[in-house]
DNA sequence: TCATTCACTAAACACTGTTTACTAACTTTG
DNA sequence: CAAAGTTAGTAAACAGTGTTTAGTGAATGA
């Protein structure tokens, strides 16, 4: 009775093949200008084919979502090693800042477009627990409970994990987002980059007692 | 020869005339959502009309994001008024924080929307000033001369202006679009709002001296 | 072998932003 | 005042989008 197994897996390939195409289009063009018919050319199918596998536009792009939280969380790993909590703060920030400006297609899909988020909704509706927040969480929690050791070690001027925490996010997530969506051409700001990189360390220094 | 002027004038009275009917509904459907055919149902023209007042759909609701300039830039007058400079400085945080929450719409236009800035490029090559980011641009040195004046006094742990204000303006904007774009609910966050001000004094907290 | 299941697709549906060719009314000119 | 010219407005089409439906032909199970 391997027949089974074997279609299972070829749905699986399927899967995995539309998916890789998508995520190829999408890197190169962004999410508004990969349509479903382009992901079909791709793999050489019609687009129909593309429900079969995927509900709507928004579940496919979803995975991808997915994708690129794992991707983070592999690079917050090296972060998570570091032994001195403050430093170990500042290789977060750095490697989250880092992640946004070399995957500003992928950053932007995780952390700021609308789309993901109603198919978050969905599943979380039908019960499903979000197993795709999981590495997303996870790197929060590294976030907040690095801070509470700076908080407990006496490092820095925070009296609340929490709080520090989305200060932190902030900072680091409010520069990605002015970035990404060139508002920092608005204020006629030059080598934004570089420039990102000096506040992160003034954050760091301003926390620190 | 009257003629001309009242032409002219009419033609200004089409123009607010679209532009207050594609303002109603951005606000209540927002920008993905609001169609061109819409926008004319609701004024009684065909849809071909307004191509005739705008080049385009980017360019209508770039008027609209000027729109948005204005108002923030109005209520933020009332905080340039306050004398002390660490206090001004929380009055521009608070302000600028609670016109993203009461105006999602808007600030999602203004700050993070690519829409906008397709049609401003293209005003910036054909050589017009940007008098649309007049008041963003203010808004911002209004910001740094605050920063710049708390550093004179020695009432900020902060070197540079110009880093002071990218940092303050990266922690608002961004819990303004973690808020607005729904990734607080990725931590499993309950009432940011209240939140959001505990972290907006936080912040004022670890840079005063 | 026959019936059934299932992957796949062509074509349609209901939209979208935008352009073109045309009409009808208004303005200017002879 | 009538002819010519200008101009506001539009119906219809174009090229695209996400998505659904009805149907086909091949692989599978009885």
């Amino acid at each position: 009775m391997g027949v089974l197994e074997r279609k299972q897996r070829e749905k699986e390939e399927m899967r995995e093949r539309i998916l890789n195409a998508a995520t190829d289009l999408f890197l190169k063009e962004g999410y508004e200008k990969t349509s479903i018919r382009q992901i079909a050319d791709a793999i050489e199918y019609s687009p129909a084919t593309i429900y079969l596998y995927f509900k709507d536009k928004d579940e496919l792009f979803f995975e991808i979502h997915h994708r690129g939280f794992e991707m983070l969380f592999r690079q917050m790993a090296a972060a998570a090693a570091v032994a001195d909590p403050l430093e170990r703060l500042k290789a977060i920030g750095r490697i989250y800042l880092h992640f946004a400006i070399e995957n500003p297609e992928f950053y932007d899909l995780m952390f700021v477009m609308r789309a993901p988020m109603t198919a978050l909704k969905e599943r979380h509706r039908c019960g499903e627990i979000d197993s795709d927040w999981q590495h997303g969480l996870r790197s929060y929690e590294l976030l907040v409970s690095t801070i509470q050791e700076c908080i407990d070690r006496y490092l820095v001027r925070i009296s609340n994990a929490e709080e520090g925490a989305i200060l932190a996010w902030s900072v680091v997530h409010g520069m990605a987002t002015l970035y990404i969506r060139e508002r920092f051409a608005m204020v006629e700001m030059e080598a934004p980059e570089q420039k990102m990189d000096a506040v992160l360390d003034h954050l760091i220094r301003v926390m620190r007692i």
